[in-house]
DNA sequence: CCTTGTGTTCTCCG
DNA sequence: CCGGAGAACACAAG
């Protein structure tokens, strides 16, 4: 599950790879995963370059060079975007890194190509995930439609306080509301609410000014951690080499019920569910 | 049946 | 009757 700390590593990544360079083809193996439009997808891209590559919550946002349009590109669950030079660098007897596989594959959606025949590989097992054109107008409504995105200017405890006021919604659903605070899903979610010693199920209103300082201070910690560490693989997450996210083992609560809590090391982490959605704590750490 | 991210729909309340 | 909030539901595919 990409969530800001992983596609924030794939966008650092991509930006350092592939901005600049022309892009010479496009393939587009499964029409659904560009809203059945394939021929704007690559009418826009051919003989373009990414100026910028850039972020809001989940979403990627490809700048293209002279043309007043942007590629869009959502993973939502199983999304991939792995990037090769090809396969002069396996050449002579070198075996493939075994969390790589050969592409393109039965998952492989679009491929980009660059003029120096690297190319990029969209891969999406459950095909949820999107690439699309959109019109600044468009991209401009898409982005006023999230919330306060952490680790920017704009990310203070104020701006926090203001995301909050006036809510009466359990923690958990707020920290997954994109429209309030984007770029947190469901795994960094429990790990904030962990972090911050507070219950998921507990209701904005009834926080204390210290309890929402600290989830806002726990946020930064965590997105600002899990991105250091190259985000978290649980299902198959992958960066744009095609390596796993190495936070996964820094995970408390996440997918460890049934565990010690590594805080307390008394009580065992516990799953239940919150807003629509599997919820992993500590109920004696976290009140 | 489950999984999560997101968009839609419904209900409630003032 | 309205607007907004919040929750419930729907959908994607394996």
């Amino acid at each position: 599950m990409p969530e800001l700390p992983e596609v924030e590593t794939i966008r650092q990544d991509l930006r350092r790879k592939i901005l600049h360079k022309k892009i010479t083809d496009v393939q587009i193996l499964h029409t659904k995963v560009v809203g059945g439009k394939p021929a704007l997808v690559s009418k826009h891209l051919i003989g373009k370059n990414f100026s910028e590559i850039g972020r809001v919550g989940k979403l990627l946002i490809g700048e293209l060079s002279n043309d007043h349009a942007y590629l869009l590109i959502h993973l939502k669950m199983t999304g991939q975007l792995v990037y090769r030079i090809g396969d002069k660098i396996f050449a002579g007897g070198h075996s493939l890194n075994k969390m790589q596989t050969e592409l393109p594959d039965k998952h492989t959606q679009v491929i980009i190509t660059f003029a120096d025949d690297s190319k990029l590989f969209f891969n999406d097992q459950r095909r949820f995930g999107y690439v699309r054109i959109v019109r600044p107008d468009e991209l401009e409504s898409i982005k006023a439609a999230y919330g306060l995105e952490p680790l920017t200017p704009a990310w203070t405890f104020e701006a926090f306080q203001k995301q909050v006021q006036g809510r009466k919604t359990l923690l958990k659903a707020f920290l997954l509301n994109q429209s309030l605070i984007a770029g947190i899903g469901n795994i960094y979610a429990d790990e904030i609410a962990y972090d911050a010693k507070i219950s998921p199920t507990r209701r904005l209103n009834k926080l204390t000014h210290q309890e929402l300082k600290k989830i806002f201070v726990s946020s930064e910690k965590i997105l600002t951690k899990a991105i250091t560490f190259r985000g978290t693989t649980f299902n198959n997450y992958v960066d744009s080499d095609g390596n796993t996210g190495n936070f996964t083992s820094h995970l408390k609560v996440y997918e460890r019920a049934g565990e010690h809590c590594k805080r307390c090391l008394r009580a065992t982490i516990k799953k239940i569910r919150v807003a629509g959605r599997g919820t992993y704590f500590c109920p004696t750490c976290q009140t």
